[in-house]
DNA sequence: ACATTGACGCCCA
DNA sequence: GTGGGCGCCAATG
């Protein structure tokens, strides 16, 4: 039988090669938000991929934690979250200071 | 259609 | 190094 329609917001094929590019990222590494957009072809939207991953469900397999911003900082608020990615980056190798901050030089990942 | 809102980024003080 | 201002762009109200 159809199941109900939910509100599930569409996942477009930008979508899907956001969602394939940051599952290439290896543990351990780290990307920032513009340089996603860069690698899928849409230079100048770091907003939107902040967009996507604030609408991942919560059980999603992606690494969205291995997403940070230019300047090597958590985006996410500590007690949203971003203490929370900060564990899990420190779990995988990547040193993250108190203030939840990464060198970049280090730790991002090159394509 | 217009205004506001972001898990952003660059420039400059 | 840090914060404020402004630009950018899609999603919302």
């Amino acid at each position: 039988m159809a199941s109900q329609a939910q509100p599930q917001p569409v996942a477009t094929a930008s979508d899907i090669r956001l969602y394939t590019m940051l599952a290439s990222v290896p543990a351990g590494r780290v990307v920032t938000y513009g340089q996603l957009a860069e690698l899928v072809g849409f230079p100048r939207r770091a907003r939107w991929v902040g967009q996507i991953l604030r609408n991942l469900p919560d059980g999603s397999s992606l690494p969205w934690h291995r997403v940070i911003n230019a300047r090597g900082q958590i985006s996410l608020p500590p007690e949203d979250g971003g203490q929370r990615q900060a564990e899990l980056l420190r779990a995988e190798g990547v040193m993250v200071t108190p203030d939840g901050r990464v060198n970049l030089a280090d730790f991002r990942w090159r394509p």
